[in-house]
Order: C-alpha cells, then structure tokens, then sequence
DNA sequence: GTGAAAGCGCTAACAT
DNA sequence: ATGTTAGCGCTTTCAC
C-alpha cells in the first residue's frame, strides 16, 4: 500500500504551511476565499483524503461503535445488527463487530480489543457460556475504562450499564393468554433454552399466566434440539395437550412436526406458537403465530441509547429500554 | 469517557523515561529483567492498555478489515460474514462492515470512509443498482489509493483487483444433468435475479447444459418475487413441465407451493432445485435439492486472498479464486 | 541499561 | 491572512 498524500505534502505543494493548508481544507475563514480555493483544488486534483487515524487520535473520538454479538447466523441477531447498522449510519457512526460464538473467551478478547481506545462506545448481547459461568468482570472492567456499554436482550443484571431488553416475561405470558383465549385446555411450554436469561424470563411469564388461569403450568426443558422428539412424544403419550408455547422459533417448528406425524392436525388439535419472528416461521407449513420481538427496533434502540450516553445527552441515570412484543397470529393457532 | 493512563503517566509513576517504560512492556531486551518486571507490574495495577489508535498511526496498520456487503438479512451473506469473521480473527485481523443495502450511493460512501487510512484492506460484494448502473468509479478510486481490495461472488470482471467467486456457470450447469439424470423431460429455469451477474452466470449455465443436452431451453424472468407466481402459472398452462431449476433459493419454495397448488406432486410430478443452501430450503416441505456455493469458504477464502495482498506474500497477479459448488440433494427431486 | 528526541498526520491555540 | 508551535500516545533510533 503505497503511501498517502498528506497535507504536509500539500504545503509543499502550495507554498504555504501546514496549519494554512488544514484550514483552508476545513473552510475556516481565517483563510482567504482565493487560497482556499487554489488549495483545494491542489488537494483534490492529487485525491487528498484525510487520515482518519489521526484525526482520531487528535479528537479522542473515533466514530466507530463495537458490537459483540453471540452469533451471526441466528437470523433474530442479524436484524438486530440491521437495525444497529442503519441508526449508526444515520448518527454518523461505523460499527465494528466482533462474534463471541457464545464463547466466553472470545466475549472476553473482544472487549479487550474495544477498551484500547478503539471504538467510542459498546454494544452487545451476553453470550451462552459467559450466563453459565456467571463470570462478569470483564464487563466490569470495561465499565472501569468509562468505556460506555450497553447490553441488549441478552443483559447480565448485576451490571451497571445501560440496557435494550424485550419483554420476555410479558411476551410469554400474553401467548399463554392468547392461547387460553382460543379455548386451550392444556397449555404446554418447551424450553430449550432455560439456560439463558431470556429462556428463564420466558418461562416465568408462562408460569405466572397459568397461575392467574388457575392452571396446571407444564414444562419440558430438552438439553438441545435433538432430544426435543422424543422428550416431547414422551410427554404426549402421558399427558393430553391442545397447545404449545416454545421459548424460541425453532423449537416450535420441530413441535408442530413431531405433534403431526403423531397424528395430530395443527390447529385443530393442538395449537403452537414460538418465539422469533425469522424466516422459518413464515415459511413453515402451516405458517407459525408466534412472539415477535422487534429485533430492529432493538437494534435501533441501543444505538441512540449508546449515542446518547457518549454525547452526553442522556441524563446521568443508567436507563433501562423495553422493546415490546407483539403476536403475529398466523396458521398454526386455532381462529375463534 | 475519563481520559485513560499513558504510557507517560506511567513513566511519572514509575521514575523512568517514557521510552523505558515502551520498551519494558514490549519485553525489549534491552531493559534490564528487574525493572521490566516492576514497571509491568505497576502498569498492570492501573491496568494500562495501550491506545490502538496511536500505534496504528506510528504502524500505518491498523489490523482491520473493511466488508461492504450488499444485504445483511440474506442468509448467504450473513453466512459469508460468518466465514469472514472466523478467519479474520484466525489471522489477527478485526472487521468492520458496512451495509450498501443494494445502494450505489451507500456503497460509494463506504468506499470513502474505508479509504482514509482506517482499514488495511477491503472485502465487498457489488450493490444490485452498481451492477445495473455499471458505475464502477468509486472501485478504480479505492484502486488508485493502493486500498488492497477483494470483490466476492458479485463482481466486476473490468475491476483489476483479486476476486473469490462461486462456479455460477458449472452449477447451473451441473444441476441441469442432475435433472436430465433423474429423467426429467422438460427443464425450466426460473430466474427472477437476471439483472445481477450471478443470475446471468447461472442462466448461461443452464443454456449450456440444454444445448448439450440438445433439449430447448424454457426460461421465465419474472420481476420480482410477486410475479412469480402469475407467470409460473401462465407457462404451466402452456407447456408441460416436469423440473424446474431456479436461480436462487427463494424462488424455489415459491415455486413449489405454486405447482402444488395446482396439483402438481413434488417430486413426482415435477423435481425442483433452488440455488443456496439455506434454512428455508432444509426446513421447506418437502426439503429442497439445492446447489450449495459453501458461503462460509467463500467468506475465509475472501480474508485469506485479502491478508495475502496486504501482507504482500502473494505473488504481483491478481487471482482469481472460485469455489466449487455442490448440488445438496433432497427430497424435492426424484431420486432413481 | 536508560533516556532524549524525532516523528506518524492532524488540529488549534497562539503568534505575527 | 498566514505561520509557528505544541501535542494527541506510541515506537524507535541514536546517544549516553
């Protein structure tokens, strides 16, 4: 990469110095009218650019923002990154992105690599591994830095950040409600993902909904997608279900399949309804009614509630957003 | 943001001259065991982390990669972004991504912000309206500023800079005998992305094959995705169809409904191949034959072309790498 | 073994 | 209206 033109450069160029050459290409008017003009045209016949590293390190400000997100291929993570995408470059802000794959270690590394003065500002959802081992301090470390953060869906409490939540508990329990409404007698919930916090919300929102039924709750908790079929016909052998509630999208997919080759029509005779709004849902025959969380309005969210923590707009008070759900009612709930 | 501790600060805290305590933390030989250890020790305490900004300033490298891709919601690219990542970081380099969402302009401006001495390098995939436009520009600037750049799976042939591109051609191609091979009869191809230059590849592919085959080709253009189904119809009425090849993936589902619909029995009746291996074609019912292009290879083979140049162990060629694509069979086709 | 000084490219306060 | 100078935080050559 040959090297740039730079403005020392330039004022060798022009016969002026520096300092004359950065304001006239900064329009001040300290310089007059007719030297700015003969500069920037010099400047722009040799493709001048300003470099952008150095101006940072003068500003103290980079423009960027980091993002650390568990996984790209979950299609609810890429549209927060859409949504992120597009209120950064409306506010005047890149994004970078680093992926922890649900790793701990590398939730850990990438904060590392924000905190060297790199980006102006973090956002991102807690991975996996790192709500298992309830191991926090590299977050508290970045606080320490006064680099400002915020956590969004997947959010850790106990840390004092801003944050961008859905309303999990008030999603599931408002499915459950729904499912009642529609004349369900037994409500199921399966929770594959009772090992995060969103999954725990989701469940408790289920809970307290049976509760205020006056229910019997009913929970399945497979470790992972593969043991869903046989948990699942395990308990439908024992117990009769007309409906199923499910902490994520996928799980609800594989439900409806399993409940049909078992016989059973969606709806007719057992109504489902997932969590996630993707692609999956949409195309699945029949089509899922499921939580729609709004994952680009999260996306838009966290970046003007970052923006105006690093502007200062924002009052000095962690503030605390909540995006809420809405049910998308499709196919594979009954109509009343 | 509270200013953050120097290597200055550290040099007052520790009664050595700045330049000793650089070198202390880089392990530099020259400084004596006892006070490297005392001055990491103390720099560890007020947990000292190096600004990135001022050394990419002194290193001229900045360790970043820039990824300008068209749509971040198409599961193709998140995949090739996943690849992308994974081998970025395998290499010691970050990413920072712009999204052209299909824009000319959006993808000019990113070119702008990249070329400032902010990345090392850029890896991007052609907006659908350059390719329409053919406004090429903005690519021979960034060429000119010896911005190391390489284009994936949609790119410029008139552009002289590295390129990592899927077997549209031999796919569509090969694809094409899977069908004949199955005994289909009359092979269609519905391709609603001609105005992009995989579509046109593809096609040409498929053109090919027919004439090899020395069968007429039949193919539709429909404009979007609403059309499809109006000029599917009108060709089913017309001809008789017993495979259908599409383009890309989406299209394929859409079309299967379409032939259900009118009766048509997948396989039976007529075989159907989708381009991209995605989640809807695993999750269609039936799940859908497709022609796989491995996203993710293309992702790492792009950011290893692309830290070859930067680092200039490549060879002065430009290359040109492609990746071969393999047909993922399914149950939307006949097996024999 | 340690330090002084220059310089990466830019900005801005302070001369002239 | 233009130039001089210092400095952002770091690395590195050269001197002691």
């Amino acid at each position: 990469m040959k090297p740039k033109i730079t403005l020392k450069d330039l004022a060798n160029l022009t016969n002026v110095s520096v300092s004359t050459v950065s304001k006239a290409l900064n329009d001040s008017p300290e310089i007059g009218i007719n030297t700015r003009n003969r500069i920037k045209e010099i400047a722009a016949s040799y493709n001048y650019v300003p470099n952008n590293i150095a101006r940072s390190l003068k500003s103290k400000s980079t423009k960027i923002i980091g993002v650390i997100i568990p996984a790209i291929l979950l299609e609810f993570f890429s549209k927060v990154l859409y949504g992120i995408e597009q209120e950064a470059t409306a506010l005047g802000y890149k994004i970078v992105i680093c992926l922890s794959n649900e790793s701990f270690e590398k939730e850990k590394e990438s904060i590392d690599t924000f905190i060297n003065g790199s980006v102006d500002g973090i956002i991102l959802s807690v991975a996996e591994e790192t709500q298992q081992k309830k191991d926090y301090s590299h977050f508290e470390k970045s606080l320490k830095y006064n680099v400002p953060m915020v956590m969004f869906d997947r959010v850790v409490n106990d840390i004092d950040c801003d944050k961008v939540t859905v309303d999990d508990f008030e999603g599931a329990y408002n499915a459950t409600k729904f499912l009642n409404d529609i004349d369900s007698k037994n409500i199921l919930f399966l929770n594959v993902i009772s090992n995060i916090s969103v999954g725990q919300l989701r469940e408790e929102g289920y809970r307290k909904a049976m509760a205020d039924l006056k229910k019997t709750p009913h929970v399945i908790n497979p470790k992972n997608y593969n043991s869903i079929e046989k948990e699942l016909v395990d308990f439908l052998n024992k117990k009769s279900v007309d409906a199923i509630l499910t902490a994520d999208e996928y799980s609800a997919v594989l439900a409806m399949n399993v409940a049909r080759m078992h016989g059973f029509k969606i709806p007719d005779d057992i109504s489902i309804i997932g969590f996630t709004n993707g692609l999956i849902s949409e195309h699945a025959i029949p089509s899922l009614t499921v939580v729609s969380q709004h994952a680009e309005n999260i996306g838009k969210l966290s970046v003007k509630t970052l923006v105006d923590r690093i502007e200062e707009k924002s009052t000095k008070h962690i503030v605390h957003e909540v995006v809420k759900t809405k049910i998308v009612e499709r196919n594979s709930t009954k109509k009343i």
